[in-house]
Order: structure tokens, then sequence, then C-alpha cells
DNA sequence: CGCTTGACACCGT
DNA sequence: AACGGTGCCAAGC
């Protein structure tokens, strides 16, 4: 593990449980840091594919965010995921966003 | 070593 | 509610 920060991302991302989500921010919180930015890129990356979750990953305001980029095919793609695992989406945004939260330690 | 980039967040308009 | 500008912080070049 060279790189802590990007590590930790997928550490915290992998916590995450199936049905459930959390935020960008709410991970960097976690960390002790406010690179919020660096978590996405973190995720873009995202070496560990099928391992971490990364589609469990969305924006405070309930936004579906991005994945493998801002292409709208992906997040669709992301979103049929989220749709698997339980949790609903309508018109790119999180159905019961606080509910569907999952507030890390 | 400094400038640009970005899967964000927050606040004002 | 939608849009835009500003702040944040690490990674890339």
């Amino acid at each position: 593990m060279e790189n802590k920060f990007i590590n930790d991302v997928y550490f915290y991302c992998s916590k995450i449980p199936r049905g459930k989500i959390s935020t960008y921010g709410e991970i960097a919180r976690a960390m002790g840091t406010k690179a919020y930015r660096q978590v996405g890129q973190a995720l873009k990356r995202n070496p560990y594919a099928p391992k971490v979750p990364c589609h469990r990953v969305v924006k405070s305001s309930g936004d579906i965010g991005g994945f493998s980029g801002s292409d709208l095919k992906n997040i669709k793609k992301k979103i049929s995921i989220l749709k698997e695992e339980g949790v609903d989406v309508k018109n790119g945004k999180i159905v019961d966003f606080e509910k569907r939260l999952f507030r890390i330690s």
C-alpha cells in the first residue's frame, strides 16, 4: 500500500453493506481528510473492481455521481447495479437517501 | 517545484 | 428548483 489515501478509500468502500450506500464526503471524513474529490478519483481507478463496490458511493446531495467517468452510459449502468442491490433510484437520485445511507464509524 | 485536473461539497443568486 | 461560483486536497504532468 503505497497510497494510504486511495487504499483507505477502497477499505471503507468495501465496508458498505449490500443494499446500502455512502457518500464521497462521508468516506473522506471517515478517513480524516476533506479530499472528497480524491475519493472519486480512487474509485474511478478502482483496480479492485469486484472486491470494491464503488457503485455504492454517491454524492451527498443524493445524486448518483459518476461511474468510470461521467458518461451517461456508465451512470445508467451504475443505477442498474444499485437497483439490483435493492436501492431504488428515481430521476438519477437515490430514493430514501438518508435511509439508505450507510454511516461510517 | 508549480500549475492543472477532478466519479465532490457548500453557499449564494 | 436549477445554475453557477468558490473552496478543498491529493494526483498527474
